[in-house]
DNA sequence: AACGGACAAATTGTATACAAGATTGTTATA
DNA sequence: TATAACAATCTTGTATACAATTTGTCCGTT
């Protein structure tokens, strides 16, 4: 989990920075984003940032349209259903394979993950369980030993944040997120990929009534067409 | 299928062409890509050329090295092994989301392809075959109805395509091809999501020594511990 | 009053100039 | 002869200048 090792690359910082604002809402969709004053802002030209956006754009954060300047990138009821149709289906093939993949020393990890994520819960902690939870997921990225699944997994977790955080303060999400949890904790440890697919694909939030109430929670639209 | 209406954008233009380059193959992996070089050679500056490779970074095809430059992504056999992994886990969704949503007249499209398939086969028509063939692919991502996905897929599938491509020449590769194909339709028709995705995992490489015949059969190789 | 065209302002896209770090080759010394 | 340090050169990263296109406004005409 180390990463810091290239100090170089105002661009990357600059994307770094952008994007946190992007996904913690500073930057909102649809918002404008203006070279000449992202720069004057950030303090550096205007070329660093043209590159942040560049890497942002092809992440799919935001939208360039030739000659009409970058946007933030607005996703429509739609297409969040189709992002996270594809993330139930990539988390389920990490549990699939960490099911069977899995080392001794990362499933103490992983139940230690998930024992943190009870004392979250316990303690009535949105913000701590939401860090832990995270860390749950990314457990199972990892455990099922391919790194480019689980770079992808990462990936597209990442870019549905936004989405997903307001969602454990609706209802009693915290307490059901974590009796999900805890069945696949189990069918992992009892290496039975099938079933941690399974359980995986009903956690995450696609599940008709459930994802309605997603929706209706957030404050970002976007219309539906625009995938 | 219409995508031609803004002109502009040299660095699109750069960045096609590197790209295509690099999956043909006259960029070879770890090839350097000089700034300066490409600059000069495509009769354009630099500012263009560094975009088109920032973009072609973040679409994985190429690695930079802050302050080091960038060369032509390296693909190690245990990464390959991994992409294809998720490549046949993205396809088996696009089979199953099909069979359940695909309308008639995709489906009457899905059988020309196929038909098609057949005539390139008949005639042992290599290139043809591959061009079918990827119809074929890309029909079944789109009859997913699900956009985010059919992107996702036709973007892995795009980034696999020089080493898939060696592989058709293998073997009887070609036959064997149809005849898998031949069970996949007729699993999609029949609105069988389970069968149509537990046939396509099988079609696509990652198999045992399928796969192994694959790796003997690449010329370029890049260490396995790349990843 | 409304529509259309032309001009003006602003913003993106590209080129060039400059700065900073990396690589390579040379030289001196052990 | 090999190694280490230094210098020269080359390449990338950033800033700025310029070109081209879009957008908005104003005025004229119908």
């Amino acid at each position: 989990m180390e990463k810091k090792q290239r100090m170089s690359r105002r661009s990357e910082q600059m994307g770094d920075q952008i994007e946190e604002r992007i996904v913690t809402g500073v930057y909102p969709p649809g918002m404008r984003l203006d070279e000449t004053e992202l720069a004057s802002g950030f303090g550096v030209s205007r070329t660093p940032i043209r590159e942040a956006l560049i890497q942002l754009a092809s992440a799919g954060l935001v939208e360039i349209r030739p000659r009409r300047g970058a946007i933030v990138a607005e996703i429509g009821q739609h297409r969040l259903y189709e992002m996270f149709e594809v993330m139930a289906e990539l988390e389920a093939m990490c549990g699939r394979l960490a099911a069977r993949r899995i080392t001794e020393s990362e499933q103490r990890a992983l139940v230690a993950a998930h024992q943190a994520c009870e004392a979250a819960r316990d303690a009535n902690d949105p913000d701590a369980y939401y860090q832990r939870n995270e860390r749950f997921h990314h457990l199972i990225y990892a455990a099922s030993h391919n790194v480019f699944l689980e770079e992808q997994a990462t990936a597209l977790h990442r870019r549905l944040r936004p989405y997903r955080r307001l969602q454990l303060r609706v209802r009693d999400r915290m307490g059901t997120s974590f009796s999900e949890h805890a069945g696949i904790v189990e069918a992992i440890l009892a290496q039975d990929g099938e079933q941690a697919a399974a359980r995986i694909r009903t956690h995450v939030v696609v599940q008709g009534q459930r994802f309605a109430d997603l929706i209706a929670s957030l404050p970002m639209l976007g219309s539906p067409s625009l995938a």
